[in-house]
DNA sequence: TTGTCGGCCGATCGCCGACAA
DNA sequence: TTGTCGGCGATCGGCCGACAA
């Protein structure tokens, strides 16, 4: 996967150190992820070191995760920091843009359409001929696993809004995503699109609304 | 699985050995089935015998298959049998009358329903009520997993014919049957009835007509 | 006896503007 | 600006007898 396609995927809060950087493995976090009812085992932190990441979406879920190997490194070993190692972050020669939504119930479940919030289709997909009546536009759109999907976009209503219809409830049933998931558009160049999904915090029932960098959260 | 409802699935043309009797192991059929690009590795057969056998059915197709161990023994071994080893195929007590039809087109196509031949319905579903205008029933149908099946079994059109309509097509989609498939439907005792399927050969463009013991493939 | 077809009716899908938060 | 709703037209699923092989 394309490395900004998986950073705007993953979200601004998730953060992987660098290659080759130094880190502390704590065996006590993993046995309790894997069997949180087993007794209290200690174990101390292992400094390590980052020797590969891997960039991966699950096949089935579209999630996006990151799989990293570790060598045990005491803090007094000699390490090799091959040239130009570190995790290219901030080339800016081409930027991602990004928005992401959390579905509504309405986006979920009903009449297969989906509002599409403004700030989104003003700045991530390709502008609409306003002079039609109505503006509409298919939409081509790249998934994690490089699949396209279709999309009808359309301005219409009274007031007039941004929405997703013909083609959203085949993605929605594809990705089997329920109200709380959430969906991410992103505009790699102009006219590169792509599509990713998150799933929604098991029994997260949100309320309330707030901005988080490029994310947006409706309900308030 | 039961035994006898393992049988009528797999078919009467399927025949496995006896508990502890000897028979020979083809290293070379294996291998040509595992890797049949691989180039000729002759081996000679080995001396074996059926130390255990498992009858199982594929949680996803449905498919039985049958599952042997197999332990090397030269001929002049001894061999313990243990008492009542022998497979047990004839207990007469409880006859399981099965019926097995191939899918025609409409059978996994069209509108939903399933033509019935007359010998099914007279012999292996439960009796309608004739006197009912038109006779019709509620099925009840165990499949190979343990999950029950309910289809609409009715008896109408001119001239009269035996029909599943309501919950065959369910039972299609869910698993994915089609046209060349085969169903199994078998009743143990009064109105204890089990459901099993067979698939197509692949790729077989089958025309004719036969019988083979209980079977019947509809087509001239 | 039974495989296929067209008719038809009801359920569902999904696009729409209205309206209000 | 955008989430939800009711309306409603198009499509689809699926039950039916007609008919013929």
């Amino acid at each position: 996967i394309d490395p900004k396609i998986w950073r705007a995927c993953a979200g601004a809060s998730v953060k992987i150190p660098a290659l080759f950087s130094r880190v502390y493995y704590y065996p006590q976090g993993h046995v309790e992820h894997c069997c949180p009812s087993s007794s209290a085992v200690t174990a101390s932190p292992i400094a390590c070191v980052v020797s590969s990441i891997d960039l991966l979406a699950d096949p089935i879920t579209d999630e996006v995760f990151a799989h990293l190997t570790l060598h045990p490194a005491a803090a007094q070993d000699q390490f090799q920091f091959p040239p130009q190692s570190r995790f290219e972050e901030e080339d800016e020669s081409e930027k991602v843009v990004t928005f992401a939504k959390v579905l509504t119930a309405s986006d979920a479940n009903n009449g297969g359409g989906f509002s599409v919030p403004r700030y989104c289709a003003d700045s991530v997909f390709p502008p609409l001929d306003f002079q039609a009546d109505p503006p509409v536009q298919k939409l081509f759109i790249t998934d994690v696993h490089g699949g396209v999907w279709d999309f009808r976009h359309i301005y219409r209503g009274t007031p007039r809004r941004h929405l997703l219809t013909t083609g959203w409830s085949k993605f929605v049933n594809s990705k089997k995503l329920i109200c709380g998931d959430s969906v991410v558009f992103m505009r790699k160049s102009v006219h590169e699109m792509f599509i990713g999904v998150r799933r929604a915090p098991i029994s997260n029932k949100s309320g309330g609304s707030s901005y988080y960098g490029d994310e947006y959260f409706p309900g308030g």
